[in-house]
DNA sequence: ACACTATATGACCATTTGGTCATACTGTCA
DNA sequence: TGACAGTATGACCAAATGGTCATATAGTGT
C-alpha cells in the first residue's frame, strides 16, 4: 500500500508536456503511421497526404519529447515509435472515451438534460 | 490476434480531445486534487490557492469532456472523478516519461550531442 | 563543383487557449 | 423579500499553437 503523495510540478508539467503531446490529431495519426515500423518524413507526408513542413514539425516535436527516435541512411531519416507505451494510452483513452460516448447517449435518451454549452 | 487498422478519424480527434484535456498542468492538479474523493469547487480553489474562475472553467471542460461528474448541494457543487482510467493514464505518462528523462540524462553524460533546439 | 533529393527551419498568419476581472446566476436563510 | 454564499460566465488580453510558404541545410551522385 503507498500513499499517493501529490506530484511535484515539475512532474505534473512533465506529465502535461507529453498528453498535450499526444494532444493533436495530426500526431495521433503520425504516430499511428510510425505504429507498423520506421517510416521516413517522406513516407509519412504520403501516407497523410500532407504537408512535408508539417509532418517535420510535428516528427521534430515527436522527437524532442522523447515519443519517437530517429535515425538517418542516406537522404532519409527515419522515424520511430521510441516508447510503446503510446499505443497502450491511446488505447485506454479510446475506451474510456467510447464508453464516455456511450453512457452520453444513454443519458441523453433516457432524460434529455443536457450537458454540453 | 486482431488487425490495427487505422482509427477513424473521428476517433482520433476524440481521443485527441481527451489527451488535450490532460495537458493543462492546472487541469491536472484538480484532478489530483479530486483524486481522494469529491470536492466542492471552493475546496478545490482553496487546495490549489488558485482563481475562482480559473478553477470553475476548467472544472466546467473536464465535466465537458465527461472525465469529472457533478453534484449539486445546497450552494455548494460536488466535482468527482468520473472515470478513473485518468490515474491509470498519469501513471503511465509518468513513468514513462521518467524514463525517458533518466535516459537522456545517460546519453548526455557518455556521448554529448544536443537533442532539443 | 553542380544538380538533385530529403528534411529542417524561419517567417508569417489565423486560431485557440488560459488567466483574470467583473458580473450574473442559483440556492439558502432570516 | 433582501442579504449572502457558492458557482458560472461573458469580456478581454496575452501567449501559445498549428498550418503553410519560402528557403536553408545536408547528403548523394555525376
Amino acid at each position: 500500500m503507498k500513499h499517493e503523495l501529490p506530484l511535484s510540478d515539475q512532474m505534473i508539467e512533465l506529465a502535461a508536456r507529453r498528453f498535450r503531446m499526444l494532444g493533436e490529431p495530426q500526431r495521433l495519426r503520425i504516430l499511428q503511421t510510425l505504429e507498423a515500423g520506421e517510416r521516413t518524413v517522406g513516407d509519412v507526408v504520403e501516407a497523410l497526404e500532407a504537408n512535408q513542413s508539417n509532418i517535420s514539425k510535428h516528427l521534430q516535436a515527436l522527437y524532442d519529447a522523447g515519443l519517437v527516435g530517429r535515425r538517418r541512411d542516406g537522404n532519409s531519416i527515419y522515424y520511430a515509435i521510441a516508447d510503446p507505451v503510446i499505443f497502450k494510452l491511446c488505447e485506454l483513452v479510446c475506451h474510456s472515451a467510447v464508453e464516455e460516448a456511450r453512457a452520453r447517449l444513454a443519458e441523453l435518451a433516457s432524460a434529455p438534460q443536457r450537458r454540453g454549452k
